[in-house]
DNA sequence: GTGATCTAAGAAATCTCATTCATTACGAGT
DNA sequence: ACTCGTAATGAATGAGATTTCTTAGATCAC
């Protein structure tokens, strides 16, 4: 007997890969990667298990997928918007608020990549890493235009002080990640911006020698014309 | 017919538990967690798949209890080896050096922390967490006496400046975890202390303040002389 | 339009584990 | 030596990823 067979509708592929990719990034969003299951992103991508076989490698490569295309459109207006802020805290300030609001709007997705994607031993080899590492440059770019400018100290490691940014934000969102408590952006930003900006800032130590030698310059003066 | 069964030889329970998680241990460090099978780990602790069901709830809580077991030894020489050194400089210090080299010495385990313990939604109330608080309670610690002595800023959340020292030092070591490249542990505890401390430390600017008074008033008394 | 062909989509088989369970037999206590 | 509790076994179960085989929509040549 024929059994009932759900019709088949054929779509361009760009249009199923889309579809899947929409379907897997909502269930990876929600889900541990563990939990999110083929069947589950089948079922709401419309299709049929085999069928996401036909278009990636296997439910990790789906996941990569997920993220590049992520990343793809995050990184589109980044620049513009960057390109758009002037002054070396402004600009640092942005690179740090603009990376707690992507965990603050996709948690999810941020958790996929801290457990799931970064950290496997392929990691560096991965398109992910290099999409990271294109969204990170911008944080370099600015530290590099801070010395040049002779607002940073140029003796710091500025790819330290980017995993110092990173790293802080990252850490600082994490229970936000896992489902516990609120992130709140705009403090957090400021925060960071403040003790890393101190850390890594010229000194005033030289105005304020400045200003000694302009005063001691008074004084002298002052004091030859008692004499 | 009977089947050649292996001689059964029964253990103290201590002692069973205490291999199994050597076995587990030995696994999870040179695997990732998805490729680390518990029938190797029964293999290796010399028992049968079973057997590990008997102690331990599933392969997520043995991987737990591995970690708890790795930080408790951790724990036990860090707190009297840290109350061995005096200064804010050299007691932060030893509090990035420590993790740096904990990372250094089993990049694996630091693994399966990063990517399997922290960021599941239940860390925040698992025993893992638990341990990690008294880990990276030292950092606050030494910020806390920083700020008693007036060596540190009362002014910035010394919860942040943890996030930020532990996040740099991991940010840092990611590729070293991930089996590429290598970690120069003193160079780098150098260089992060010496970025954290600098955005933390009480600024020069009031001693400066104070010299511009000393100087400004030797300057006023010279003037009402001269007059 | 029609057939040949290509390949998307479907459905079900397979394969790899983690986990469970019924059975066996060691060893401590009597 | 006998009994009993339970450590240990080895096979069964089941969930879910991946593969394979089959069916049939689309496209192109004519």
């Amino acid at each position: 007997m024929a059994v009932a067979r759900r019709p088949v509708t054929r779509l361009p592929r760009a249009q199923r890969v889309s579809d899947i990719l929409a379907a897997a990034r909502a269930v990876f969003s929600e889900r541990d990667y563990e939990e999110s299951s083929i069947s589950e992103i089948a079922a709401r991508a419309g299709v049929v298990e085999g069928t996401i076989y036909k278009f990636f490698a296997g439910k990790r490569d789906l996941l990569h997928k997920v993220i590049d295309d992520w990343y793809a459109g995050m990184l589109a207006d980044y620049q513009v918007r960057l390109a758009g802020i002037e002054g070396t805290r402004n600009r640092l300030r942005f690179v740090i608020w603009s990376h707690l609001k992507s965990i603050e709007e996709s948690p999810g997705l941020c958790r996929q990549v801290f457990n799931e994607v970064r950290g496997q031993r392929d990691y560096f080899t991965s398109s992910v890493h290099d999409h990271h590492r294109h969204y990170t440059y911008f944080a370099l770019d600015v530290l590099r235009e801070g010395i040049v400018a002779g607002e940073v100290r140029p003796d710091v490691s500025i790819t330290l002080v980017r995993d110092m940014i990173y790293g802080a934000v990252e850490h600082h969102s994490l229970a936000y990640i896992c489902g516990q408590g609120s992130l709140d952006v705009e403090t957090a930003a400021d925060q960071i911006t403040d003790v890393v900006l101190a850390g890594v800032l010229v000194t005033e130590a030289e105005s304020s020698d400045q200003r000694l030698d302009r005063i001691e310059a008074k004084l002298d003066r002052a004091l030859a014309a008692g004499s």
